[in-house]
RNA sequence: GCCCCCAUCGUCUAGUGGCCUAGGACAUAGCCCUCUCACGGCUAAGACAGGGGUUCGAGUCCCCUUGGGGGUACCA
């Protein structure tokens, strides 16, 4: 067996499908490993969807991961085409060796007549296999049947024996051939079936190793009687087990994703900026998308390192895998093979991880487009614009998971006004003996030789010092005050972030609001 | 109906016959730290689907049942 070569066989469905990146990954990290190639292959024979605009969503998904391909789309390669709707003739020619040889014949039987004799077999509690009228005709006669009048090409199927794959995470499975009916591999207009063309195309490309869903093990046995016939060396097999939905044992399935598409899914992205109409537009945002990590700000490293623990583990205790480390330690025998139920908690967590170990620059740099499609930073920051940004990316330190939360915490700061809670005020602010502390507090601002967050805390705690009350008392009111909200960054961060001017102004501000003047005034 | 696959805390998992009184992680709850939140620390609760074997000994091996999943296509 020559080089390590992997494939990842999507179809063009306009979006990259967080189970099929599973899947794509094991692929990527085997070849990795190997120092293989990893060929990306578009299964696109029954697609009458656009197919560019169809395919880009996939590969921008897989740039965004980093999962990169040796050959496929745009990079092309050796074995091109990639593309299945363009290999037909490679389908067609090889049937045809097929029937040469007598493992193909062709089948004049209707799909209707079909239908019924399957029917009558399941009423009789009998198992349906089909053995075609043209089984025993000799090859030439095939031929010339064929020749004279085109049908569907079935493949021959061994009366009798066993067929047995050694699966790299299942073991040995086995069927009888006796229950297998002869498959359709060629239609009568000549295109090929899935069975027939992935056989096809991943002996001539030379993939040593079949890492897919385990959805596909029941069509093993049926390409391993392709490979037989056709006298190809088979791959090692690998059938991964199946995402199943949050919670559930149902599988993630491509179809009905609109159910993921729940009101608090909505609300997060509406929190980054899509409208409802762009959502319902964009089908393929929802939770079972990479598209939809990426919108929210997801780290693509976490969600790598989230996708590979899952239904795969490295030890009893690690969880936080770097890839390269994850490149050199993955193997198929760690790959469970019962299925996992996909966990957005724990996702979130991961990216949270990640995000914890990103340099501050790198931060800034991805947290920026998300401010600027709030309206909160133009399309050209200015040097002085970005340095804000990063003293407040600084300022949220781990609270910062996503790269959407900068709009949680970080959107006081670039309001004009902030906009006040009107609970918090009411609560913070509107409290008994706190606005007559804050007047004076912003009087002393006013005195600071500097507003550094060291000056800034420590004038704060002489303050309630000297006044003998709780310094959470005055803290709770100024962050209420000068962001609006209770929840974000120390408040001496938020105090420096916006300035002494600005700083007062809003403390101005809140206590205009929270104090209305009394009656009769 | 028939064929194939699967089965440890709510979830992801460790476990390859004695190291298991079943370990870790997410989520949950409580406490601590603390200017809120987040982080961090500590603690709690929480699982071998059921039944038969095999064995001195079974989460681990075998069988049955149950439950999930996939296939049974001129879908992929």
């Amino acid at each position: 067996m020559g080089p390590v070569r992997t494939r990842f066989a999507p179809s063009p469905t306009g979006y990259l499908h967080i189970g099929g990146v599973r899947t794509a990954l094991f692929n990527w990290l085997l070849a990795r490993q190997a120092g293989g190639q990893f060929i990306l292959r578009i299964d696109d024979t029954d697609s009458e969807r656009n197919r560019a605009e169809a395919l880009q969503p996939i590969l921008d998904g897989f740039r965004w991961l980093g999962i990169d391909w040796d050959e496929g789309p745009e990079v092309n390669g050796p074995c091109a085409p990639y593309f299945q709707s363009q290999r037909n003739e490679r389908y067609v020619q090889a049937a045809m060796i097929l029937l040469e040889k007598g493992h193909a014949y062709p089948c004049y039987r209707l799909p209707a007549e079909l239908q019924k004799e399957r029917e009558a077999a399941e009423k009789a509690k009998k198992p349906y296999v089909h053995r075609g009228e043209h089984r025993q005709t000799s090859p030439e006669e095939c031929l010339r049947l064929y020749r004279e009048k085109k049908a569907a090409l079935r493949l021959k199927v061994p009366d009798e024996g066993v067929i047995s794959i050694s699966d790299r995470i299942r073991g040995v499975v086995e069927w009888q051939a006796s229950l297998i009916g002869d498959p359709i591999i060629l239609r009568p207009d000549g295109r090929a079936l899935y069975n027939f063309a992935t056989v096809i195309d991943d002996s001539e490309m030379k993939i040593t190793h079949v890492v897919r869903a385990a959805e596909h093990l029941s069509n093993t046995p049926v390409q391993a009687l392709v490979y037989r016939a056709l006298g190809a060396e088979m791959p090692e097999f690998a059938h991964v087990p199946v995402v199943n939905e949050p919670n559930s044992k149902k599988k993630l399935s491509k179809r009905d994703m609109k159910k993921f598409l729940t009101p608090e899914v909505r609300a997060k992205l509406m929190a980054v900026g899509w409208t409802a109409e762009a959502i319902e537009i964009r089908d393929d945002l929802n939770p079972a998308t990479v598209a939809f990590y990426k919108e929210l700000g997801y780290l693509p490293s976490g969600l790598v390192n989230y996708l590979g623990r899952l239904g795969w583990s490295l030890d009893d205790k690690t969880e936080i895998i770097p890839l390269a480390d994850m490149i050199h330690n993955f193997s198929l025998e760690r790959v469970n093979n019962s299925s996992a139920s996909f966990d957005p908690d724990k996702l979130f967590w991961v990216a949270g991880e990640y995000m914890k170990n990103l340099p501050l620059s790198e931060k800034v740099e991805k947290v920026i487009p998300f401010l600027q499609r709030a309206g909160l930073l133009n399309a050209q920051p200015s040097e002085a614009e970005r340095k804000k940004v990063q003293t407040i990316v600084a300022a949220c330190g781990d609270r910062l998971k996503l790269f959407s939360d900068v709009l949680s915490y970080g959107t006081p700061f670039f309001l004009k006004d902030p906009l006040y809670e009107t609970k918090a005020l009411s609560k913070r602010v509107a409290k008994e003996g706190v606005p007559d502390l804050l007047r004076e507090f912003s009087a002393k601002l006013r005195q600071l030789p500097d507003y550094s967050v060291p000056t800034l805390e420590q004038a704060l705690r002489d303050f309630c010092q000297e006044k003998q009350i709780n310094t959470g008392l005055v803290i709770h009111a100024l962050r209420v005050a000068t962001t609006g909200i209770e929840v974000g960054p120390g408040v001496f961060d938020c105090l420096h972030i916006l300035g002494r001017e600005e700083s007062i102004r809003r403390i101005d501000l809140a206590l205009e609001l929270a104090t209305p003047p009394a009656p009769g005034q």
